[in-house]
DNA sequence: TAGTCTTATTATCAATCGATAATAGTGAGG
DNA sequence: CCTCACTATTATCGATTGATAATAAGACTA
């Protein structure tokens, strides 16, 4: 879509100022994180991304290669987070591993998957956002990010339902009850404020919402 | 957004072949959920919708006033949908019914809305797309449309709880477990076809899931 | 059949988009 | 103090967007 030649001179102008800033590409990232899950790729502006954090929309491009680029890097940024949040909840190696064990820490890993997708809905916003269409940008993220998150929660919830600890659900559907029961009040933030008039950032929502997944997903927890 | 003066007179053009349709008004309509649920309302372009159904774009503005209200039409349209598929399963009145007769209306009801997720992913697509920024068109398909449905689950769901034959979960965080875990299969099916390489339409699927969803929201029903 | 109303088709508008060229401050190294 | 690499700022490009004017083809009516 870009123009390519340059035909006229840009006038010459008197007197500029300057703001110097050190943490420009940072900023960019989390502005564009905010915008990307707000209104989707589509919907946001290099220009609104830009002016959310006072900088100018032509330093996108400087400081990323482009658009799609920052998409990428947002993305890249967002899913170190989330593994930093849950690392170690899933042991590498399953062998030798009761039910006895894995199921209090499957408990605790829904629980800080909640808290993260209240403390940072964006991650869950854009994966719903990219999740509607076939797009490359789906097809990267979904290999990239996505597909190792799936693939290490399929072993141990097979041993929780083997042990009768886990509902009676097959692990792939287990996969989007769980991401979407547990990230919609805050992938729609906007909404539950309409609807009930309560705060999903409350930390008494997410604890209740995080306890009553545990308690769903997992009623052969309670001794 | 718009051009408001002409001062061009358009040349006079020779021949025109013309196209007569009786059902260009819901045949846009449905192109347009389509467009919607995939792209949200800034990524789906009034060509695109056009195109899909071998319209032009003026007719869009013909048939309806403007892109937002073709939006709102198409949304009034999918709401009337639900509607139907949902009628009669939560009583008007529920005083002096009991949770024995409550239940079993409610799992059904929980079925049904699984499977309408699957076969209309649209209706829950636009929710999750809208919800995410508090515009005009959140604010009015919550009044006008989600609004209704939130209301009347929350006394029978308080009904089942009393009875224990619900999980314990909060009747306002539960819409969103439910609505979450229920939709999100259908609304991201790109995803679910690239992680899982399953189909989600498959009504093998449609039915795991609603089981599984009935089993764990409502634990208490089994005999 | 002539006239009129509806609506399909074409052409084009102003606004906005992402991207890039041109210009000009700024600070580090000499 | 000067130089120069870095990057902030401005201006502008071509493409696309939603919207509307202009035109014309059918359908219906008298």
């Amino acid at each position: 879509m870009p123009g390519k030649t340059r035909t006229q001179t840009p006038k010459t102008n008197p007197v500029r100022v300057r703001r110097a800033r050190t943490d420009i590409r940072e900023a960019l990232l989390e502005s564009a994180l905010v915008e990307f899950g707000a209104k989707g790729f589509d919907g946001a502006s290099t220009r609104s991304i830009a002016k959310r954090v006072e900088a100018h929309q032509p330093q996108i491009n400087y400081h990323f290669e482009s658009k799609a680029a920052l998409w990428t890097a947002s993305v890249d940024y967002l899913f170190g987070l989330l593994g930093q949040a849950l690392r170690g909840m899933v042991p590498a190696d399953l062998a030798g591993v009761g039910a006895q064990e894995i199921g209090p820490a499957f408990a605790e890993g829904i629980r800080r998957f909640v808290r993260f997708a209240a403390e940072h809905p964006e991650l869950n916003q854009i994966m719903v956002h990219e999740g509607t269409a076939a797009t490359d940008r789906l097809a990267w993220m979904t290999e990239t990010h996505v597909k190792p998150f799936f693939d290490a929660i399929q072993p141990a919830w097979q041993l929780l339902r083997d042990a009768g600890v886990a509902a009676p659900i097959d692990g792939q559907i287990l996969y989007y009850v769980l991401v979407g029961a547990a990230s919609l009040p805050y992938v729609n933030a906007p909404e539950v404020r309409l609807l009930t008039g309560r705060e999903p950032d409350d930390p008494e929502w997410i604890e209740a919402h995080a306890s009553g997944l545990v308690a769903i997903l997992l009623p052969g927890l309670g001794v």
